[in-house]
DNA sequence: AATCGACCGTACGGTAGCGTACGGATCATG
DNA sequence: CATGATCCGTACGCTACCGTACGGTCGATT
């Protein structure tokens, strides 16, 4: 019966976007209060905690997340094309912030973001698996190339990024196939 | 001509130690004080700054980084055995703080963490160089296998682990060189 | 023995944030 | 139109930490 009050997306929105540039730390109540011009008399109307908001932060990443690895696997082409595609996609993208997987236990949300993770590996195994890869040997491969790519993340905190990145993608893929 | 006080070592021990256990985040002068019996006073005739101890415990680690890397590059064998060695060791050894890269720019040490990695990829590069590949090559393959380290380490903070890690340290081998 | 400097403790002020108490406003509805 | 629910602002207390002021102690030196 919640009558889906139009500040509680506000709040959430304006968290979701201080979440996605600077990670689930910064995301405080009196911040954002002051963002929004508003005061933390609404944020524990529409929330108990700032706990709450976290979660609620969180459950809509990993909502975004699935159903964007839904979309892959639902995208034409042979397992060959699908997975040009998911390095090229992921070489692109926006990232994921950098502190998610430091900072997920301490805020509660690490089973989220483990779930996320171990989908992402199970997708890229499955492609593996069709590209004639035993099972075994696709999940350990998966778990390195999606390691890889967490890892950049972490290096380019402190500046360390590739002379060539579409050079480096190219690498990461034939490692990952060969 | 600093005498050399006993206890600024303590300090700096203490420090070097939460550092290894719980990051740069966590070297706190306050806790640190509590810790040793001691107050602020104390820290505070020692170091000018929580900046300056913070310095002073990753100018350490970076000491003790590149010691243990010559020390790598020194041993016996040939090329071959000695990046199993190395592979062996980073699976076995005690690992970086994984808030490492993240805390770094915060705790304005960048530039100490960003020479450690670079290093780390240049000595494996070689190695790769040795064994037959191309320079630019050795070099992404190495950024990659760097990557997969630290990438492995968040992912562990979400508690998503390999079933079978040696079987991946294998794998890994086997995707870098071939 | 007086003094000076190294060393450290106490006490304080300042910042940044969380959560709560409470009161005021607004609006629908009986 | 009164009343109750909804929504939000103000003001407060609490925690955890940084950095500073200042005074005291103690050993070495003069």
């Amino acid at each position: 019966m919640v009558k889906a009050s139009t500040t509680r997306q506000a709040w959430l929105d304006a968290a979701y976007a201080t979440f996605q540039r600077d990670g689930l730390a910064a995301v405080r109540v009196e911040p954002l209060a002051r963002a929004l011009g508003a005061t933390k008399g609404s944020f524990y109307w529409h929330f108990t905690d700032r706990a709450e908001l976290v979660a609620a932060v969180v459950a809509r990443w990993e909502e975004e997340r699935t159903d964007a690895t839904i979309a892959l696997a639902q995208a034409g082409g042979d397992a060959r094309r699908r997975l040009e595609a998911l390095f090229t996609a992921v070489a692109h993208q926006r990232h994921d912030p950098a502190t998610l997987y430091v900072q997920a236990p301490a805020e509660g949300v690490d089973g989220a973001v483990a779930r996320v993770s171990r989908r992402r590996v199970d997708y890229l195994a499955d492609l593996l698996v069709e590209l004639g890869h035993a099972p075994d040997e696709a999940q350990r491969r998966s778990l390195v190339a999606l390691s890889t790519v967490v890892g950049l993340a972490q290096l380019a905190a402190v500046d360390v990024t590739p002379p060539d990145p579409e050079a480096l993608i190219a690498t990461a893929m034939r490692m990952v196939l060969a």
